[in-house]
DNA sequence: AATGAATGAGCCTTCATTCAT
DNA sequence: AATGAATGAAGGCTCATTCAT
């Protein structure tokens, strides 16, 4: 309520005020992302990034505690968009193959495409959050995005599927998610062309599954 | 002796011919590991390092270009570390086995656990070397003891085994290698002591394992 | 206002708008000339220019992108300083002799003596700026005003002059130029009073019209 | 005397040693040359000299003082050489002309010329050389070699010259010499190649020859 | 809210010189 | 005489952060 006398009651003035502060928050961000990806991390200071961003440094720390703050919530950024995607993926897929099953092949695909398209454009930028989350205690975070997979196939999700129910522990979990990861990671220094190949594609395609095939066989009862 | 032109002082830096010198250099070099263990890269200043190891920053130079070359040497011995450790463990188990055949799971095992207990003590200098490595393009010589592995494998080595020749492009022993790599890197990170978990290594077996099967099968004709 | 993109910010470094900071900036470049005065330019270090003109070391590169050109700065002050002078002196006595004409010689001498005067005080200072003015391809720009007498010569300027027009090559130009300038020089380090002494005055104006009668004798097909 | 017994009396080896000592000090200065020569003043430094000459830093010590004593040695030894040239190019060219009478601008040209083309040849190495001295209060000795001609002026030498005795104060003196010695300088500085130009040459002969005419014509009362 | 001048610890590196061998 | 490892002050420069306006 009470949101328009355009008078000086400073109180008042909130809303609007919240508004302009969260567009300036988004105008800094998005002023780093393109530093970082013009620039790369050496050249990423607070002075810099303020002038980047046409504000001051001051301004800059009038959002954000610190440098570091300011990462992370780029990162945090970055593994949201992933997130989002990734979900779209899925349940995007499952909606056009109504009526079809999507098997568990299927679904591990779309995982592993999705991880590996997350990083067209702006691949730098991306590169240097994925390093640093990576360096931190806070790949925990970024993974989540692949998580998801190892989560779904845990939690018996595909259970409605021809092929069972696949047990992973926690372990497996890890050793799969840290296993796309890590080549991601790699693809992404060595060769970012390399990603988005067919060939690519299968091979981690076959790698995860390959993987919890074996689980499956390990617990299969039923497939002797 | 004097007037004959010196020996062109190979470029590098001073050779160091003389005793002392080459236990300098590595005084310096186990400074800098303690260093990195203890308190990071980002305390990593060549300054603290002369402190650390007993000189004045002057000598440091003496022996080294520059700051990366300190870490480059580092590196570079950390991986040599590792690729002794695995050929010692290859060939060690070949010949304890003789007689009885390795099989090619066998083989996988020693190679996993090999490279699972390299990063035994200083991991946290050994895990930021190993990031630097994967930084910089020096990947592929810090890879190079899991290569040893792809390398095996596609060179056919252990014909002779039963279960057949598997033929891996470089996608899939990048993937391979990568996986690897990944798993433990970020082990590493989240908690060291899983790395030396027989569950751990089962597990990590089985990933490796299961994408070579299916590779083989994908090629086998002659078992169905 | 803080969302419009900032003036582009005219690379070479802040454009100092603001009171305080040109203020700041002259702080600096006058500390500059009096620690080069005093000390020399072996002293002359960044952080002892800093602790000199009363800030700190970042405040310095805050105005200057380097060393380099806080010593270009003050180079070019100097030389405009000369600059201004000589013009003066040049308009000043043109009008003061309105009617009668100013010969050749009386050109000459108003050009030497200002070229004489011009490094009263602060003669250490100067001298240093000069010699590295000179060692860099800069002396064009330092030599601009001993360059203005050749050049009015050369132009033909006192072709009212009874005495006829002069045509100077550039060779000869650079000749008469680097005279002068290379016995102030010597000048300066030899005895700075020396310098301002109506012999060595008279000496060096007959050098130049020496020099310029010559070359008009070996024209002056009409005057024989 | 006894100066051949080969055995440990190292009182005795007085004579060899100095001449081994000699020697030694001779191949630094020769190294030191090139080293200039080839890398400029900013990367002369005493351990790059020890390389440079096949010694190690600690004979250089042995040797000099110190570093600046080093160039010294290497001034004084190139002004030397420009005396001498100048000397033999007077009197050969005096002895040449037997009969004839070298008239005062031949002997004018006689300096130039050499002065000019004294930096044939190591250029850098000269030019740091000089423009070392010239900063320092040393260029009263690297000016001896022009300096003579205005000796050999002032001193009435070329009496026996139809032309008649010039008289030179210290001031003309300094003014010649200086005029001459900055010239070069300025060439060196800018092109080296216009030196050895006739222009350049005849340029500056007319400069000097110039002003010794004025100062001849001021004293003659014997031709109108 | 925004500014931006100012800070200063700290970084990497160089190099003239010493001195024990 | 010769060596060369060691020294360490000093240099130029960066940048995250503060604070008066």
């Amino acid at each position: 309520m009470a949101s328009q006398p355009p008078s000086k009651s400073t109180a008042k003035r909130r809303a609007p005020a919240q508004a302009r502060a969260r567009q300036t928050r988004e105008l800094i961000l998005e002023a780093a992302i393109q530093l970082l990806e013009k620039r790369g991390l050496r050249a990423f200071s607070t002075n810099r990034l303020a002038t980047a961003a046409g504000f001051s440094v001051g301004t800059i720390y009038q959002y954000f505690e610190n440098k570091q703050e300011i990462l992370d919530a780029l990162a945090r950024h970055e593994r949201d968009r992933r997130l989002v995607r990734m979900t779209e993926a899925l349940t995007m897929r499952v909606h056009e193959a109504h009526g079809r099953k999507l098997t568990l092949r299927d679904r591990i695909r779309i995982v592993v495409r999705t991880e590996l398209h997350a990083f067209d454009g702006r691949q730098r930028a991306r590169k240097i959050l994925f390093d640093l989350a990576w360096r931190n205690d806070q790949h925990r975070d970024m993974d989540r995005p692949v998580t998801t997979l190892a989560a779904m196939l845990a939690a018996g999700e595909v259970a409605d599927d021809a092929e069972g129910v696949v047990q992973l522990s926690s372990i497996d979990a890890f050793i799969l998610t840290q296993a796309v990861a890590g080549i991601i990671r790699a693809g992404l220094e060595r060769d970012e062309h390399m990603l988005v190949t067919p060939e690519f594609e299968d091979a981690l395609v076959e790698l995860v599954a390959g993987f919890v095939d074996t689980r499956r066989r390990a617990q299969g009862q039923h497939k002797p």
